[in-house]
DNA sequence: AAATTTGTAGAGTGATTAGTCAATCAAATT
DNA sequence: AATTTGATTGACTAATCACTCTACAAATTT
């Protein structure tokens, strides 16, 4: 393992647990098993460090949940497929989504950050652009549908972090999915 | 104005803008115009400060949406009452909902503390539960439906602080709350 | 009006921390 | 073989911070 990845590892765990300026570089360091120095080679600052975590970690999300869509033909199914391996992602990784949820909002993330994760959503919005032009999804702005969507997820993923059996019921994740469906479908 | 309020709306802002530790004490007391010790004299530690501005201001949301509510007969209209008072008070206390947003994952905020939130949250649980006896609502769990409504509240909410002029258009303020309400109501 | 409690002040302190730096080491390039 | 480049280390430092402490003022109780 790579030790940029060690940090990450280290920088994730802590900053959830702990908070940012609640973390110390050097224990940062001192769990990633690396020294002080190494760490400040890799990034300049500490703010550089939870930027680029936060842009690997969203980065992650995307690429797991998108991979293999191409396969599937309806928009309906494409969406279902999104938001059931987002989950999948999220479930395994429950860390990496609470950091999500408390950095998304935080001053430690730049808006240069904020805006190349606009770049990486751009998958999510062209799907959404589609379905809105055919029909499938109701006109309203783009912007609000994905909000909704996300937003939505997150909730999900919430409830299923304090009720995990849940997760293995297809009864509730299908009602699940319809509620985040029915948000924005055409009537 | 009470120094205690002082200092609350001094730690509000500093602390969403400079995050918690990003925050000294100091600098709190200064914006609140209160020496330095007067702060641990209310508070006993900075955790207790930013643990009661938490519950301080999720009380003050929850009133400011529930005041009224009694004269309202159907459980739609009592729920688009909620829905918009709640966003009516966010576009008026936007860093109130940014500090929310913020801490509401965060590790500052005690588990204690989370328990006093969920007593005051009762009020939009039975209201929820009522829907479901007199089935107007899906039959899902109350948790969830809870969640799903306060996450789709909180998207609305960002998406109006990022087009502010959509607030004052009531078609757009419908097509939100009929997503919202489609989530969940029964068909 | 004396005694007690509560509010307010701000200087002081011991501990902590982000980031630097000079020194090695390893690998690649000339 | 010589040189450059980049990776890694950990001791060090100047600055910062949460909280204490003592002193006094105001309010309340006796």
């Amino acid at each position: 393992m790579e030790k940029v990845d060690k940090i990450f590892e280290a920088a994730l765990q802590l900053f959830t647990t702990k908070g940012f300026h609640g973390t110390p570089t050097s224990e940062i360091a001192k769990v990633a098993g690396v020294a002080n120095g190494t760490l400040f080679h890799y990034f300049k600052t500490k703010e550089d460090l939870v930027n680029n975590l936060y842009l690997h970690v969203k980065n992650e999300m995307v690429d797991e949940s998108v991979t293999g869509i191409e396969k599937i033909e309806s928009l309906q199914l494409k969406m279902e497929y999104l938001w059931s391996k987002s989950i999948h992602w999220a479930m395994i990784n429950p860390q990496k989504i609470f950091f999500i949820q408390q950095y998304m909002y935080s001053p430690y993330i730049t808006t240069n950050t904020q805006e190349e994760v606009d770049i990486i959503k751009e998958v999510y919005i062209n799907l959404i652009k589609e379905g809105i032009e055919k029909n499938e999804i109701e006109n309203v702005p783009v912007d609000l549908v994905y909000i909704m969507a996300t937003q939505q997820l997150f909730g999900i993923i919430q409830y299923l972090v304090m009720n995990p059996e849940k997760y293995h019921s297809t009864e509730f994740m299908n009602t699940a999915f319809n509620s985040f469906y029915r948000m924005f479908r055409k009537e």
